[in-house]
DNA sequence: GTTCTGGATTTATACGGACAAATAAATATG
DNA sequence: CATATTTATTTGTCCGTATAAATCCAGAAC
């Protein structure tokens, strides 16, 4: 019986562009060609290392994915780093695993009601005063607790309004709505995390005491054009709520 | 003289293989090629578009950089999506960004001590209980306020507990003094945010009173193998401190 | 001085060819 | 039957070449 070595292992006889990169990666690594600078033209590495163009350009391929140089017709490989950025990367598929609201929550809708945006407004969404937002108030509730998990404030453009008629509206994020009907779409999505003491308004809904501890979430988000169409402002009495978020390194985010 | 039409614009005649890419791209979308089935081989595709193989490769190259396909020598072009996967990453250089932990703010270390952990820390470090840990507390200010920013509890393994000892202690994170002092580096971390009353063993070193609203943050590090190997905890009251973070879409995280 | 032009340089795109390695299916072997 | 072995197919790697597009810079034109 063959030996069948190392079967799934990795004796991996490296292909010559990856000798190449490495190689290049290490130079670049220890400072041969500071940031900035210009690495040697292709031509001049297929003579040093012997290789052809399709060879080096691959070589260089990898490397341009490694985030360490830019290349661009007419100028050369320009070196932008010494080292692989290291990042930290936190992607989901979706907003909804960012916002974590499981399925297992609801919104039970209060009222809605158009609003223009007076100065304290427009601080908390960032706009300018005097924008007309159409609010949708609504207490989220989970199926497995009492009492409430929080009140929603749902500012959306005024021509959005009419998600509220959904009948998924309060079982589905808002954002999604707006997206089937009118197929805005986020491009850019920015979170604020604050204590606070609970408003007396929402107090009473939400069974706590007015000034009792409280985290609040605003949520904003930006379509095409960097259009600030959606904001949500969650405010969630002590105990009830938690935010989470996980991040994993990674040097180049795998598929 | 010449118009210069479109100096910086798109008038972009698109390449060859980018057409070719566009087109298969729409293909799959359109379920000409279910997922798991295989795309037509290099030769198909060379002699259906008239191009050379080099052209159709880098064509497929790009259909792979979008996730849709998985291409394997003896194999062929396996589909394995049909929409490009729509990701938000939020991605930063150093935890420092995610900690969002300007450069002008410091902290006052108050003491340290060994600790073990009870039952009511376990559940807070997410450790089992009878864990050693070597504890920091300290009281993080800023240049700019005089009221401190909030109260930091920071737990590390008791091998890393020479940090204590590191000139540039106080301004610069605790996992960027292990690195460097011990080299274990953060593979993966995790974030908690709720709100709850200011214990009153904090109130007084803040100014606050028991029992107002605060924001705590528990930020756990894992290194290799999945080992737990510092905690923070830090608790900021009503108003000093506003989490925030940013994501953005992207179909494949750019340089 | 400034602005434009042309040429040299460099990467981008595209063609051709060849062999190696991986895979799956068919075939031979026990 | 089960198990190696071979064979055909497909992508991976590597070479050669040619032209286009982007960029920079020196020199011309003003």
């Amino acid at each position: 019986m063959p030996v069948n070595m190392a079967a799934k292992k990795e004796p991996r006889k490296s292909a010559r562009y990856r000798d190449i990169a490495a190689e290049l990666q290490k130079e670049i690594r220890l400072g041969s060609t500071p940031v900035g600078e210009l690495l040697p033209t292709e031509t001049e590495l297929m003579a040093r290392f012997g290789a052809s163009r399709q060879t080096v350009r691959e070589a260089l391929r990898i490397v341009t994915e490694q985030g360490l140089i830019v290349r661009r017709a007419g100028l050369g490989s320009v070196v932008i780093a010494a080292e692989p950025p290291v990042l930290f990367t936190h992607s989901v598929k979706s907003l909804n695993e960012w916002l974590r609201y499981s399925n297992e929550t609801y919104r039970q809708v209060v009222g809605s009601s158009d609003v223009v945006a007076d100065r304290n407004l427009a601080a908390l969404l960032k706009c300018e005063p005097g924008k007309h937002w159409f609010l949708i108030e609504a207490i989220r509730r989970s199926d497995e607790f009492a009492d409430p998990l929080g009140w929603v404030e749902i500012y959306v453009l005024r021509k959005f309004a009419g998600v509220v008629k959904r009948r998924d509206h309060g079982r589905s994020p808002v954002h999604e709505q707006i997206a089937k009907m009118f197929g805005e779409t986020i491009e850019y999505a920015q979170l604020e995390v604050f204590a606070r003491g609970m408003p007396a308004k929402l107090a009473k809904a939400l069974g706590v005491k007015a000034g009792s501890p409280a985290l609040t979430m605003v949520r904003r988000y930006y379509g095409l054009r960097e259009e600030l169409f959606e904001v949500t402002v969650t405010t969630h009495p002590e105990g009830r709520y938690t935010y989470t978020m996980d991040m994993q390194r990674s040097l180049r985010p795998k598929v």
